[in-house]
DNA sequence: CTATTACTTTCGAACTTATGAAAGTTCGGA
DNA sequence: TCCGAACTTTCATAAGTTCGAAAGTAATAG
């Protein structure tokens, strides 16, 4: 069914650390393009990338103000639904050992 | 951070409409290899591979029975998470009017 | 032991995606 | 109108993903 492609195709946005990182820190507060590529130490140029194709998918919005761009996430829901499967994973890994005990899945950003 | 990367390796793996396709059906019923081959429309040893792809990130879990081998979802809040953001984009779609008003999401599955 | 059923794995070609650097664009200030 | 700051786009290349067909494996029935 056509709407799996669809989805895929969100998720496979969703397959990048960098995004994923982005949309994290989004989740925290609304921030320029240059603030984003300093927040997640990666090439100016490679975030604006990153965050066009976020666009596309209707995950972020973006504001202009002057020279200067600001993106916030467009619907919390799907900040949320990463979240959840965040916890999951970090709950089967620890299950196997694989990460600490302690790690606090809550507060990562960077 | 590290954890985005594995993440993201998460959501690769889910970046597939064959994939979630097969995640679907296992929500309704365990399945094995040759069902779902059939319920998806889809080569056997393709099945097999996306499967194989699936069990390495403990997203399913297998079960032997004789020369068959039966599939089942190994959380299901992953699939609540996928079912969430795919509310998410169908709502996005209907507002911008890529998709008719009445479609319902909650019963897919090819 | 042989055949059959049900999978899994390997193969190579086709396709998609990701990257930093560099060039291009847009806006506002001097 | 020229400059600089903040982005976006293009480029070429590197790296990864996908697919069906065919060969391989494993378990059970005869």
């Amino acid at each position: 069914m056509e709407i799996f492609e669809i989805h895929a195709s969100y998720c496979g946005v969703l397959a990048s650390s960098k995004r994923l990182a982005i949309m994290a820190c989004l989740d925290k507060q609304e921030m320029s393009v240059g603030e984003l590529a300093e927040a997640i130490d990666c090439p100016l140029s490679t975030v604006s990338r990153h965050l066009t194709l976020l666009k596309s998918k209707h995950l972020v919005k973006m504001r202009k103000e002057g020279t200067s761009v600001f993106y916030s996430p467009a619907d919390r829901r799907i900040i949320e639904a990463c979240a959840m499967i965040r916890m999951v994973l970090v709950e089967s890994m620890k299950k196997r050992g694989l990460v600490a005990q302690e790690l606090d899945i809550d507060n990562i950003i960077e």
